[in-house]
DNA sequence: ATAAACTTTCAGTAATTATTGAAAGTTCAA
DNA sequence: TTGAACTTTCAATAATTACTGAAAGTTTAT
């Protein structure tokens, strides 16, 4: 396979990967573009590289940048604004588990809380929902224990934890 | 908050919730419905509670034993099958995360192997690339780990070595 | 065998989500 | 200031995904 068949089909497949994980498919593509040019681009190279729009280049560039895996980086002598991926995937992946954790696994824990408050709770099915509730809270925060465990770890670190437990 | 009502907002927040991880809406209402009931349903009754065709009740309930979270349940002298959530919380976790690990972890591995045959991979371009590809499979890997771990492991003890760890 | 009771499939349609592209907004140099 | 160079927004539209309901398929009792 030659280089550059090999990144279109990285960005491709990566696209398609993405929509299982209710990413949208155009914002997985730019990144894997970001990672594959190993450069900084700008909106117009984006356009270009994968024939999409102004309004969806911006709008997907700067989700990325939201999710603090993209970073801008402006040219002296130049207004454009280029776009660079962090390229340390062991950050990628820890930035990716920190943000889904506050965006997804907080609101959770929240909402989980919030329905264990109920009327005439000494009935046996308002005690068994509450019970539910409380089981779902817990597997939740231990989830997000896990979670906040690789956020905080070193790569090489966690590794050799979890190969000792493996064990 | 009167059960009933939080019943219904459990369902209907689950179903929202779902849809920004990539899994259809029904489908996580049908398992909150069954959970919150804490009894075996007939497709006809979860017909009735989710307001939903028959259709799409079959296929989210198949789809729910397909990931093993749901299992079938005859009763004797009906010929209706009836339809039971798994209400272990932790089992629930650790069933979801070998169904995702075996669906998606595992395509992806093989797929960012495929992209290392590269021809003339000698340049410096194709190098990088080669490079970024190991360093994804080098993570992916270690995800793969991590679930492993969660998926073999008992609650109390996961979380015991996980409290230990961050200490 | 027949038919009632039930489950599954799938073409058509509805609902949701993503994308375009042009207009509005911003920044900066002269 | 002005206007060129660039970025952002958003209403209209396209693409994707989910749902319906009726027809086809299956199972079981008689």
């Amino acid at each position: 396979m030659k280089l550059a068949e090999a990144k279109e089909k990285y960005i491709q497949t990566w696209g398609t990967l993405a929509t299982n994980w209710g990413i949208n498919r155009t914002m997985a593509q730019v990144h894997a573009l970001l990672l594959a040019s190993g450069k900084a681009l700008s909106t117009d190279e984006v356009m270009e590289e994968l024939k999409i729009s102004r309004g969806n280049a911006n709008t997907n560039l700067r989700a990325l940048m939201d999710w603090g895996i993209v970073k801008k980086e402006l040219v002296r002598g130049d207004r454009k604004e280029y776009f660079l991926a962090e390229k340390d995937v062991w950050f990628l992946f820890k930035q990716i588990t920190k943000e889904r954790r506050k965006r997804e696994i907080e609101p959770i824990i929240q909402f989980l809380d919030e329905l264990k408050h109920i009327d005439n709770n000494d009935s046996e099915e308002a005690k068994d929902f509450i019970k539910l509730m409380d089981d779902f809270g817990n597997v939740t925060s231990k989830i997000n224990n896990i979670m906040d465990l690789a956020i905080k770890s070193d790569e090489h670190w966690l590794v050799g934890k979890i190969t000792n437990l493996l064990k």
